[in-house]
DNA sequence: GTCTATACGATGATAGAC
DNA sequence: GTCTATCATCGTATAGAC
């Protein structure tokens, strides 16, 4: 990476690999205003505009104004995907992946929040074909993070009743950190992320779990 | 209670104190249809429809799509906030409200999702001074809750660091509950209710935090 | 209080010039 | 690829009869 791009935004390079330059800058403008004011209250005329180009040319890239959400929300979901991924495979005991699943997750919540926000909240205006989709990819997700769980409660380094419903209440709340996160918030995505996989190992009674309160 | 009426609907009784018969129908209507498709998806003629009217008799009982937003959401939150009261005042040690205030208040969400999921994901919908006014009721359950925290800390009952950013994830946790409880899945309000509880006791590293797991 | 009919602005999407 | 102009439709809300 060169030294003299800084990225103020971190949205900038979230898209940096859609091209042309007119698809991307309309991915950042709809994810920007889906946000905001949710899918349904968004108008193409919106989108097109924070993009600084006319209705019309919003069709020239996307077929419809759904399939600009169905972009995003695949794109946002292999990104979490991805994250669960290299946690699980990552070496060290289950309370080791446990944590690092949980602190990247909610970090890149916290931090992608606009986007995370939309992928994670927007959900139900998708297609069914596409909503189908992408339900799969959180499924894949979800079984990810239950594994890393079943792991800790075999190697006794849990102690959980409730592996599924567990496992369901740590995703909601790392989740949850897309609704409520702000930039200019008293927590940096670093420490909202320290801060929650404190929490998560203490739901799931780790071992050491809760030695920072103490 | 008469033995008869067994309500098979919670939300039948839920909004019994509006009358006349036409707006409380209507409300029901636009709870069930905001909760499926979002505010701005639900159209006043898929509410009227629902409650058997034409799209003009919702006029009558109220001035506009959003007031019946407002209608609901103050209901609601006004709800939520009584739960979280009545377990601040209750006796007992910081743990023991702390327990009730959770297990009530997921119970609350998780019988009542339909409406919970309005009040609390369709929020960014009020105009800007009924969405200060439910802010306002919002911040008066985030602080109940925040001094029970507090309290099991002072009193060595709790171990928390953080005591505003622990509150702010079990409110943000519980009230997840609303987004992905179903009647028909495989847990009753009961019993998330419970499981929350336990998990929300661990987080703040009560004392006897985990026994069930173990 | 409820209905039918309708005003009227906004919206998703397209046509055709450049 | 982008723009201007425009279409067809939908959506909130109102008017006026009953």
């Amino acid at each position: 990476m060169g030294a003299e791009a800084e990225r103020a935004v971190p949205e900038a390079e979230e898209w940096a690999d859609i091209a042309p330059d007119a698809a991307r800058r309309l991915v950042g403008a709809a994810v920007q205003a889906f946000a905001e004011r949710g899918y349904h209250a968004t108008t193409t005329r919106d989108i097109a505009g924070r993009a600084g180009m006319s209705p019309a040319a919003l069709y020239i890239h996307y077929k419809t104004k759904e399939e600009l959400l169905y972009r995003i929300s695949g794109i946002g979901h292999e990104k979490a995907l991805r994250i669960m991924e290299d946690a699980a495979a990552a070496g060290g005991t289950a309370t080791e992946r446990l944590s690092g699943a949980v602190r990247t997750f909610v970090r890149w919540h916290a931090e992608h929040h606009t986007t995370a926000r939309v992928i994670q909240y927007e959900l139900q205006a998708l297609g069914e074909e596409h909503y189908a989709e992408i339900t799969a990819l959180r499924r894949r997700t979800d079984r990810l993070l239950r594994q890393i769980v079943q792991d800790g409660v075999d190697a006794g380094e849990f102690h959980v009743a409730d592996v599924p419903g567990t496992t369901l209440a740590v995703l909601s709340l790392c989740v949850d950190v897309a609704r409520w996160f702000s930039a200019d918030g008293a927590r940096t995505p670093d420490e909202v992320g320290a801060l929650y996989a404190d929490l998560v190992l203490r739901m799931v009674g780790a071992e050491w779990a809760g030695t920072s309160g103490r």
